[in-house]
DNA sequence: ATACCTGCAAAGGCTTTGCGGTTCG
DNA sequence: CGAACCGCAAAGCCTTTGCAGGTAT
């Protein structure tokens, strides 16, 4: 994605269905030009060394719509309230879009539970599904 | 865990190295009563019920507390703050617990990316490796 | 006895919202 | 021109923090 000219960055924000604006493109920009999963706060400090103008507020709007459009992702799965967990031992959740509901799924593939890689010790591994649950599915599609 | 009694969840605490208070009791024993992955909040409005002094000031401390001892997880694998990723591919994530750094993995196993699972739709899933990466792993065990 | 824990209330931080004005198509 | 979008600032949550009093070991 790196290196890609602004016409290109104008057709993909269409294609989407979206207004193609100078905010838009400075953020999207900002967000295939890193590999490391900034936060709004982030994008906006880098932003507003090339705009001034850009405001905190839009740039939360525009990552959300863009999230609502497949554009991007949210790197974390879920909707900001802390949720927990008695259960340690590994396991795998479902998480439903709708309502937020929370299944465990058991581990349907024996993973190896690798404890490095790269370098990076790894303690705890945990997978997600997002999608609908039964309930919110048949509500969402009839 | 269910049906636990008292004396069973004091010595779970006590083995933990915490007090014995009959507050965190009452927040244990809710959560593993449930396998619904409550919030704080729910688990405050359960606990009121039967103890209406307990307060929700006290419940996140508790919480917290359990975590990190170890005793429960929090489902969140990050820490509030919304992250954000241009790559909507499928892709794995190795989350450093110190610097919370987030950098992409590849897919170490070919998982089946199965559209659904007890009529739950699948439409996206992430896996997270929690850990240290190279450097915080170097400043903290030498 | 003392270190740990709780309740209360205030503060903090991240994100959303409302509104008037502006821009894109 | 109309719908979509932006900046600004205030409000809204969720969570943490500080402190004085209480409790477990």
């Amino acid at each position: 994605m790196k290196g890609k000219n602004e016409k290109a960055l104008i057709s993909i924000l269409r294609d989407h269905g979206l207004h193609a604006t100078f905010q838009r493109l400075a953020i999207y920009e900002a967000l295939i030009s890193t590999h490391e999963h900034p936060t709004a706060e982030t994008i906006y400090q880098q932003i507003k060394k090339r705009f001034p103008i850009v405001s905190l507020g839009t740039v939360y709007k525009t990552l959300e719509t863009f999230c609502e459009v497949g554009l991007i992702h949210k790197v974390n799965p879920l909707t900001g309230v802390a949720r927990y967990d008695a259960i340690t031992g590994h396991h795998h959740h479902l998480v439903c879009m709708k309502c937020h509901s929370i299944e465990d799924a058991e581990s349907i593939v024996e993973e190896p539970r690798l404890s490095e890689q790269n370098g990076f010790r790894v303690l705890r591994q945990q997978v997600f599904f997002h999608g609908y649950c039964p309930s919110c599915r048949e509500s969402i599609s009839g």
